[in-house]
DNA sequence: TCAAAAGTGTTAGTTCTACACCCATGC
DNA sequence: GCATGGGTGTAGAACTAACACTTTTGA
């Protein structure tokens, strides 16, 4: 089997754009490139796909190199292509967006990146398109989420609605009034009331909620409008 | 400059997915693949993209050969990667999608590539994963033009509401009551009135209507809610 | 004069927004 | 007993969905 001759070939490489929430702000893991060019520079985490490997397997891979989790909500960002945007050799790279539980997220035990979580406002300026990419990543979030439970990803299994309201407000950098917040998510019936409460917060106590899975993988796709006109805030 | 060393470097194509309307139905712009493998068969239009070039540029080049047409909506609709999804080489394709005014489309001369127009509901078999690509730019257009004012592209620079709901009801394969959509379309503010009626389709003919240009580009980002939930549908 | 498509208004139900007070508990 | 955060209800406004009749005019 030869090729479609003539036509110049470029390297494909996948990178991540990893969020995680700390129960207060919207954070990214970023890594110290370890290779040149622009090495020691921070970084999206990323590499190159591998023959024979598809996309999504790649950015798979590539998050759990960094991570070591496997499972994780992962979705393509799009496809960055400008012809220098990496120096040494014209590569494109697809992007993709990754949404992870940060306490499930443990040091790897050979840090080989220098990884380290960046509040979202105060992330350092990127390598190459990097921080393009960020930015529509960004976009991409608080668009979908406005629209679609995505932002449970970012939760452990277990949940206040404080905490989850907490973790709106950070994403759509506002606040919301808590009566309303917590009837139009209770309003889905993707909740589900758990016996205990949590009591780390606060004297009271705010009940632990779950995800009723069925329904989530239900209704994953509805127009749940959680927000009504993101656009509109800010 | 040296490239990276030990990656294995592939093609990158871009295809696009190019919609019409023609009044009744939706359409969409097909080629006749005019090389092996799969010479002969139905495809998408698509084509390398070239060295220093950037991906929208291609997807633009690629479009106006075709079409003959520019500065037309385009917009990314992802990567495609699968290793064997075009069984001569390795190629990754990005994917575009196109709408355009189909009366402005005009037979190219040479019809190199016995380009033809398809009802989308009765689109033939294509190459490699171009059934994939087209099911994905379906949805896309759905769900974006249920949020945002999207679907002009599609019309001429003057149309009636009549054509307008025509259009929605060919995207989202259901009908509409006329009086609740007219009222939805007009609350946008987005048309103007003119002074003529086309009476082309009916004894009493229709009012033209415009686009304001200026509130549409202000409020094209914004979630317009024209269709409350395109997931119910169908 | 009739057939065909355009245009328009009202009502009931639902959803959204704004807003304030009581509850449980640890200190 | 008081400070802290959790939990809940209501009323007015806005929006949505369902529904029918009149207008225009070419044939």
């Amino acid at each position: 089997m030869t090729g479609y001759t003539r036509q110049k070939h470029v390297l494909i490489a996948v990178d991540c754009i990893i969020f995680g929430f700390d129960g207060n702000s919207m954070q990214q893991l970023l890594i110290r490139r370890s290779f040149e060019p622009a090495k020691g520079k921070w970084s999206l985490m990323g590499g190159f796909v591998q023959h024979d490997e598809d996309l999504p397997v790649a950015a798979a891979r590539i998050l759990k190199t960094l991570t070591g989790l496997e499972g994780v909500y992962l979705e393509q960002l799009g496809a960055f292509g400008r012809p220098d945007r990496d120096p040494k050799e014209r590569t494109v790279s697809i992007a993709y967006f990754a949404l992870i539980d940060i306490n499930q997220y443990k040091l790897q035990l050979s840090n080989d990146y220098q990884a380290a979580w960046f509040d979202l406002q105060e992330t350092p300026r990127l390598i190459f398109d990097h921080d393009e990419m960020v930015k529509q990543a960004k976009d991409r979030l608080r668009y979908k989420a406005a629209i679609h439970p995505i932002l449970f990803e970012l939760l452990p299994a277990r949940f206040t609605i404080p905490q989850l309201q907490q973790l709106y407000e950070a994403v759509y950098e506002t606040t919301f009034d808590k009566r309303n917040f917590s009837r139009k998510i209770l309003s889905t019936g993707l909740l589900v009331k758990q016996k205990e409460k949590d009591k780390e917060t606060s004297k009271k106590g705010a009940y632990y909620y779950k995800l009723d899975k069925r329904r989530y993988q239900e209704k994953f796709h509805s127009f749940l409008n959680f927000i009504s006109d993101p656009g509109k805030l800010k």
